[in-house]
DNA sequence: TCCATATGAGACATTGATGTCGCAAATGTG
DNA sequence: CACATTTGCGACATCAATGTCTCATATGGA
């Protein structure tokens, strides 16, 4: 489609991905400008390779939800019992929680975006199943209350983390122990 | 300080209000045109009452926390059990999950609205100790982690009741049992 | 080392939002 | 009904961010 006259450079490119999820967590309407300094980068260098802002913010948000689809996908193994699954992904997914919060907040209507994230409420739909299946979830309860909560927690524990007062395997048996068994 | 040269009216100012967390809350960085458009006012009158953008934003924002404030302590008995308490404040602040959607997303950093969220979370942890010592929840939890728990659970049930799939009570009690019980 | 090219820096035009103003019309109050 | 004043509308200047371009420099591969 359309031939890019110039080559990103891999670490342009990294320098570029970490400090726009960094400046648009931290302030959804940063400038061009805030995310080249930040990337110790020249602003012109991000329109040489995103031709527009949207460019770059649904580039950006499309990588995301591409690392959190992958890190879903990676860890599920056959044959496990479905709170071993859950396990799996909060381990897999709670160090992603920056992408996370990027989605949250930017392109919340890009189409692609959209679907990777449809793909993803999917998978977790389909683990509230397995869930309530094997009696490690009452089947009152909504499955859309049970996938909310899912991601709440995926979302806290990643807070807690960068907030120092937990270690990330603490913090994901923490999550699981909240979701099944409460905190009393 | 600085004499208003108009005087607002009181359903002028209510439809602005209003609007502005519904606009805001959909897009946060959305247009002065838009959020006048919204409230059905010239953009004009949103210029006489809020003589800047961030003025607005501020005005909104304070009046939320205040709101929420309002909304926990309204409800606080003595002589109530800790879980009573908690059901009182949830009953109390769901309904304005708008307010604390805004407060998320916009003003994140004018001081006022800080410190009523520091005077929030203070009530909440002192809730947290109560909770904690009633044996409704575990002292080996991370009070933090509580604490976060209790606010994701007031948005998560707030988005239940507006997709329709739980009732107010419903939403409540849920988030109670979720909190101290878990899902099991 | 040399060469190709990606990058940084700065100038530039353009665009869209902001904030101000004046005036005519709507509103509500007595 | 008459009066006072808020409101809507449109024109306007201003400003900040966007997107484009050029050229000198830095970088990495052969």
């Amino acid at each position: 489609m359309s031939a890019r006259r110039h080559v990103i450079r891999p670490a342009t490119l990294e320098a570029i991905v970490e400090a726009a999820i960094r400046v648009l967590n931290a302030n959804a309407g940063a400038t061009m400008s805030e995310v080249a300094a930040q990337a110790g980068v020249g602003r012109a260098t991000l329109h040489r390779h995103f031709h527009t802002r949207d460019d770059l913010v649904s580039a950006i948000g499309i990588r995301c939800i591409e690392d959190m689809n992958a890190a879903v996908r990676a860890e599920a193994t056959a044959g496990q019992s479905a709170v071993d699954r859950l396990r799996s992904m909060f381990r897999a997914v709670i160090p992603l929680g920056d992408r996370y919060s990027f989605l949250g907040t930017n392109c919340t209507d890009d189409p692609r975006v959209r679907e990777g994230y449809g793909m993803q409420l999917q998978w977790v739909m389909a683990l509230v199943e397995d869930l309530k299946e094997q009696g490690d979830v009452d089947r009152d309860v909504p499955s859309p209350w049970v996938a909310a909560q899912i991601d709440q927690l995926v979302w806290t524990a990643w807070n807690a983390i960068a907030a120092g007062y937990l270690s990330a395997d603490e913090a994901t048996e923490l999550a699981l122990r909240t979701l099944t068994e409460g905190l009393r």
